[in-house]
DNA sequence: TTTTACTATTCAAACGTTTGAATGTCAACA
DNA sequence: TGTTGACATTCAAACGTTTGAATAGTAAAA
């Protein structure tokens, strides 16, 4: 009984003796080897067999053939005991984990967690469980997570690779073990692998054509660094929405970011183009930023030379996480649709490893998310004339 | 080989797969049920046992007697071979998970990150895995986790509850099964829980101190919310160092944060506290927020009704989170060593493992970092004449 | 020749579940 | 009396590892 088995956790050295209240033979209390009750000790507890137990416990099929009363004692003996299921013991005999690694390259990227929100949203219905793994940015770790990913034996991996890496063959280990990948934000369908990312010659345009329509003609644009995926497209959307408004870059407003260490130094790179862009003396009215925290760099460096904004100049990011939302200006941004992107990842996810349970090819696929301007403080119409402020500068500091 | 693998069927009668594909050499492919290699597959592929095949993966101590040969065969036949040790069945039968459970209470709240990142550094020496789950500021969520992580056998938990809630005997559970517990961010040692926290009365005091410093005298004060745990003794810092300094607060301009939903709701609470502030006709030239996202809704608020951060008022944060960084002006701010909280967090949690195997008890233990200031533009000496903003007000917008 | 001591490898029993097949009841029907 | 079938419960074999004990083979020591 209960105090029974009290002692047997005070004495863990040696098994313990113990009698049933009801049955006409003594029941031995085994010596507990770890902390936890197992299903043994339910069923010693109620004098039923181990399968009974776990039957009734698990709700599989063949517990509607048990006792309505042999089912409410083992439930109250369970929560008695404070029985757990060892998820190692169950997954491995079920041969399922009920779990989709959830790798990060960079979790503390205010990018990434609305896209885990999401993901978590999306696996939540079918009980799975996300395994989430944060890369801290480092290859190595990167590498050591996605093999603890295939240890664990995740049904399928999804991959948030907002930053800069080179996965050649990276997930190939994975593909190997025929483990569904869908990787978010960048496209990866040539090698195979299903991808949800924003469309960012779409964003790229849209960004454009405000700041085109507000009146700006003359503006300055940081793009992503080389590296990185997102870079190439968005800046080919906005070339392709300025030659549709016959807007023309000058290549002395045309900056790129260098290769970034973490993703809040997307902030310290826009600081120095803004300084550049200061220094340089040419005209400009607006910033295209590559990111929100390159645009609050930017505003750093503008207000930090006593330009105001937007009065004075426009700034605007993209993919609208927190910090530009918060900020005074807040800024305007073009927002990625994070949330629904981690959904539709899970989304697919599970899907492909329900394919591959009925041995289903399965085609990558492939979504662009639509991105959507939203309209903060940080972009107004240009004043009458265009900011001088190679002079200014000089005057205000 | 050929003998081997007949050795290898000499072991229990199981099903026998009959393969027709008896190649030329004898070479059996065996039929695999899940997707996974395993040990068995390695074995057969080199004509080893099981037995030596693990000893030399798992490098145990045995392995020391394998001939070297062996060990390179074993060895290379498993990485062509894409073998990954199966985790359920390693840690079942080592009883060991190399598991801590982080819990954080709300992931997207940008306090958590840092302490996370702490974590996983205070964990990675010891080849611990950190199991990251959110629970999204939802109760439900939460309790769900912790039994997730009572099932995944966590050998440790490390709960993040920044935000309110009532964890009564929430942990109670996991206490029970006597897995050992720390708590980040609130002081719960008198249930027997090993905390880390920030030395509030600390921070609150440094806050008021370099406002006075500063010269500022008329002080607005923005207390959290009634439930939060840090919201007491912070202001009974602010406080102890008032008396300290001689200055008095006037009633009209203590507030109090209702109670919130979700942390970024601190930036609403601070921009309508600001209005409510400007709208009361009080004088003041500086803003105490609770935390760094009130403190950016107070800056919001000012900024609106046209008071500028510093010149007009000055506006001070707690926490030291990203946004406050980025933002401009940018927040002087009370910086939490939220990375080397996480760390002992980790440390703690993990010496209380090793204190349980060795069936050592333990005390519950505090520590209560030291807060810094970290002064950035949002402070700055008071004005001439303290702002009048009532009037102000009027003739600004 | 036997013993001892190694070295190199294997046996077999766990770890805590799940589950197809088997067992045992008991009442109803031939 | 035997058969049927429904119900309630248990048996026992896995799942993929690890590891103490056992087994061979060889060489040195007694």
């Amino acid at each position: 009984m209960v105090l029974a088995w009290a002692s047997a956790m005070g004495a863990p050295s040696r098994p313990v003796e113990a009698e049933s209240g009801t049955a006409e033979e003594g029941i031995i209390v085994a010596q507990r080897r770890s902390g936890h009750v197992t299903l043994m000790d339910v069923a010693r507890a109620c004098g039923f067999s181990v399968s009974t137990v776990s039957i009734v416990l698990s709700e599989a099929p063949l517990s509607l053939n048990v006792a309505e009363t042999t089912r409410q004692l083992i439930r109250a003996k369970a929560q008695e005991l404070g029985y757990h299921p060892d998820a190692f013991a169950r997954s491995l005999r079920r041969r399922r984990s009920q779990t989709i690694g959830v790798l990060a390259y960079d979790l503390s990227d205010p990018y990434c967690l609305p896209v885990v929100r999401g993901i978590q949203e999306g696996l939540q219905p079918a009980s799975y469980l996300p395994l989430l793994m944060d890369a801290q940015t480092e290859r190595r770790l990167f590498d050591k997570y996605l093999q603890m990913v295939l240890e664990r034996r995740a049904e399928g991996v999804i991959v948030i690779a907002s930053w800069v890496f080179d996965e050649t063959d990276l997930l190939s280990d994975i593909q190997k073990n025929n483990v569904p990948i869908v990787i978010v934000s960048r496209d990866l369908t040539a090698r195979g692998v299903s991808s949800v990312l924003v469309d960012n010659e779409a964003g790229g345009a849209l960004a454009l054509r405000h700041l085109h329509a507000l009146g700006h003609r003359r503006i300055a644009v940081i793009r992503g660094p080389e590296e990185m995926f997102d870079s190439g497209p968005r800046w080919a959307g906005i070339q392709s929405a300025a030659a549709e408004t016959g807007i023309e870059f000058d290549a002395q407003l045309v900056f790129q970011l260098p290769s970034l260490v973490d993703p809040a130094s997307g902030f310290e790179g826009g600081l120095d183009c803004a300084r550049r862009l200061l220094a340089g003396g040419q005209a400009f009215t607006a910033v295209l930023a590559f990111d929100d925290l390159t645009a609050l760099g930017v505003v750093r460096g503008l207000v930090g030379a006593g330009l105001r904004v937007p009065e004075d100049c426009t700034v605007l990011g993209f993919d609208d996480v927190l910090p530009a939302a918060v900020a005074t200006p807040a800024i305007t941004t073009i927002r990625q649709p994070l949330r629904e992107m981690g959904l539709l990842a899970a989304e697919w996810v599970l899907s492909a490893v329900e394919a591959r349970e009925q041995r289903r090819e399965q085609m990558p696929l492939l979504h662009r998310a639509p991105p959507e301007l939203v309209v903060r403080m940080s972009s107004a119409a240009p004043a009458g004339r265009e900011t001088q402020n190679g002079r200014e500068l000089a005057e205000v500091t």
